[in-house]
DNA sequence: ATGGCTTAGGTGCTAAGA
């Protein structure tokens, strides 16, 4: 069973290359956020054409997130009942007896930003409602685009980035306690190459010089947790011309 | 060095990303 997790920067631009990733890569469960379409323009034919069922909820721009299964997606959950939130940020269903929460985090911009604030009430009800979901669907998953970078460890250069957005203490804090519910990153849960990252800036040769953060993430209980067998970066569409910032997340499970 | 790219919307530029 492999997990993944992928921002893809815009469908409509990448629709190609997550056609092309999913025929090198046959997932079962593939989250995807930033699709940046409403829900009239998602390309829901050539997706199920690829051999998958989809879910999406989307706006005009920014934002926007989908569930591309190769199972039957059941009892679907468009954003987090206990947060009022006009922006597509979350999509939840239950597929092969797990609950699949895909999740977009607000990038919350700056710590002085009208955004950081929101991002961390944003933070705060998602845990709130996956406290509520693990105790109705012990396994679970909660994969995205989480805007923290964890650890020192997940930041190109740590002392460059002290105290700004992404690792904040603040930030940091809200992902250690969605950690607090029982949930493991499985990427931690494995030996891992140094300067493994998920994002690169587009700038500066971001990528070639890889000056990147870890910032998408795959979450586990405990259940799904024992059954993870690895959880890897996959750098290979990166290199693709124009390519997405991020890189797709695989955790695989027994 | 607060620049540097990329995308969307709309058609010249701004907003946003992380």
């Amino acid at each position: 069973m492999k997990l993944v997790t992928w921002n893809v920067n815009s469908l409509k631009v990448r629709l190609p290359q997550v056609l092309q990733w999913l025929e090198m890569n046959p997932v079962d469960v593939l989250c995807i956020q930033e699709t940046k379409l409403t829900d009239d323009k998602f390309p829901q034919a050539e997706i199920e054409a690829a051999g998958y069922q989809v879910v999406f909820t989307g706006q005009k721009t920014y934002n926007g997130v989908a569930i591309i299964s190769r199972h039957p997606i059941e009892a679907v959950q468009k954003n987090n009942p206990l947060f009022e939130d006009e922006q597509q940020r979350i999509i939840a269903a239950t597929i092969a007896g797990m609950r699949i929460i895909c999740a977009y985090v607000p990038n919350g911009q700056a710590l002085d930003s009208e955004k950081y604030p929101y991002k961390l009430s944003w933070l705060a009800a998602l845990r709130d409602w996956v406290k509520a979901e693990i105790e109705q669907h012990p396994q679970l998953a909660l994969l995205g685009d989480y805007n923290i970078a964890p650890d020192d460890r997940d930041v190109h250069d740590p002392a460059a980035w002290e105290g700004m957005n992404l690792v904040s203490p603040a930030e940091r804090a809200a992902f250690q306690a969605l950690l607090d519910l029982g949930l493991s990153d499985s990427f931690r849960q494995f030996e891992q190459p140094e300067k493994t990252f998920s994002w690169w800036d587009y700038r500066q040769l971001g990528f070639r010089l890889n000056k990147g953060v870890r910032i998408d993430h795959v979450l586990l209980s405990k259940p799904l947790a024992d059954r993870c067998t690895s959880c890897v970066v996959d750098r290979v569409p990166r290199k693709w011309e124009q390519p997405s910032d991020h890189a797709p997340v695989i955790a695989t499970l027994d």
